[in-house]
DNA sequence: GTCTATAGCAGGATAGAC
DNA sequence: GTCTATCCTGCTATAGAC
């Protein structure tokens, strides 16, 4: 028995990652959810907070589905593999990569929910890099920071390049290869 | 002596980059140029074929500046590294690359623009890789096509996280990283 | 080729009855 | 908390005089 808040919130998150913020419009928003008029505005000041709080809901799911990939308990080179490797819906892009070209990002409280899960992922790729170096998989000679900041890429890359052909294979390829290059690198 | 004409493409061509395709209306253009209302209409049959032309012209000027690079007469993996490290306008983000984000990108007068730039890209970068082996200093256990997608990724992907972060050093860390990445997989 | 005027619609948001 | 009605603005596009 969901709300009529969270049917809003729920109908927010769909739009969001099909189209964007700019062109998801509280009338769409209404229909989508079955709320009525007047509705949205009356749980929430704005679309824009209305966005704020759905992003912010985006993020905890994000990070949960990161979480099961990158703390298994398989060695560290290996969880840097299935990330590049785990499934991913290529052609619909990341819920958070696309919002980063839209206007909306100079405006802190939709920047907010980007900056914490890009920063997460970050930190999390960094352990995970730190501890290839124990176990003696990766030479300490790698730059953590950098090579995390390269894995990263190459997913939202992925997801550019995806759409740009409309093709998913894009993406894979993207990833094959950065699989590859660890392995050029993995010390044994 | 530019038209009215040349006037338009012109200003759609900085607003297209400074805000993409949906949020750049008629009405801005006009301003932009200079051009007096109706003049839009007159010369371009809507905003989308006017958007395709100056896509066009956009498409020619990156591969020109790409060229210059991709083409000198240094040794291909440091071409690689040259592409990997050019300037770049990192937080306005890829002229192409921010286009795949829109709706538009179903219409195939918009997307054919962005198909032919990265077209080109994936086989320049591959042509390079395929001269590195035969120089010697890649492996020709690489594959290139997952190889020339990995980079283009890297540096769409370097856009995507410096406008999440508001921070060109973004970019940077994960071209440094690619860098890294070369180097560790050169033959000497 | 360029101008003024305006159509027709959707956007974000608010008012006020219930 | 939800409904209907509506405001004002800006959007893409067209009409028609000059």
């Amino acid at each position: 028995m969901a709300t009529t808040r969270e049917h809003l919130i729920a109908a927010t998150k769909e739009l969001l990652w099909e189209r964007g913020y700019e062109a998801t419009s509280p009338r769409a928003i209404l229909e989508r959810s079955g709320a009525g008029q007047g509705s949205l505005y009356h749980h929430f000041s704005s679309k824009a907070q209305l966005a704020a709080v759905a992003l912010q809901e985006v993020a905890e799911e994000m990070r949960e589905k990161y979480d099961a990939i990158l703390h298994s308990d398989k060695p560290a080179l290996e969880r840097i593999r299935d990330f590049l490797t785990m499934p991913r819906a290529e052609l619909r892009g990341c819920r958070f990569g696309r919002m980063t070209q839209e206007q909306v990002t100079t405006q802190d409280i939709l920047r907010d929910p980007l900056v914490v899960f890009f920063t997460y992922l970050d930190q999390e790729l960094g352990s995970i890099i730190e501890q290839a170096k124990q176990e003696g998989t990766l030479s300490k000679s790698i730059n953590t920071t950098e090579l995390a900041a390269t894995l990263s890429a190459i997913v939202q890359g992925g997801y550019v390049l995806a759409r740009a052909f409309q093709d998913p294979e894009r993406m894979h390829q993207a990833v094959r290869g950065a699989v590859t290059l660890i392995d050029s690198i993995e010390q044994r």
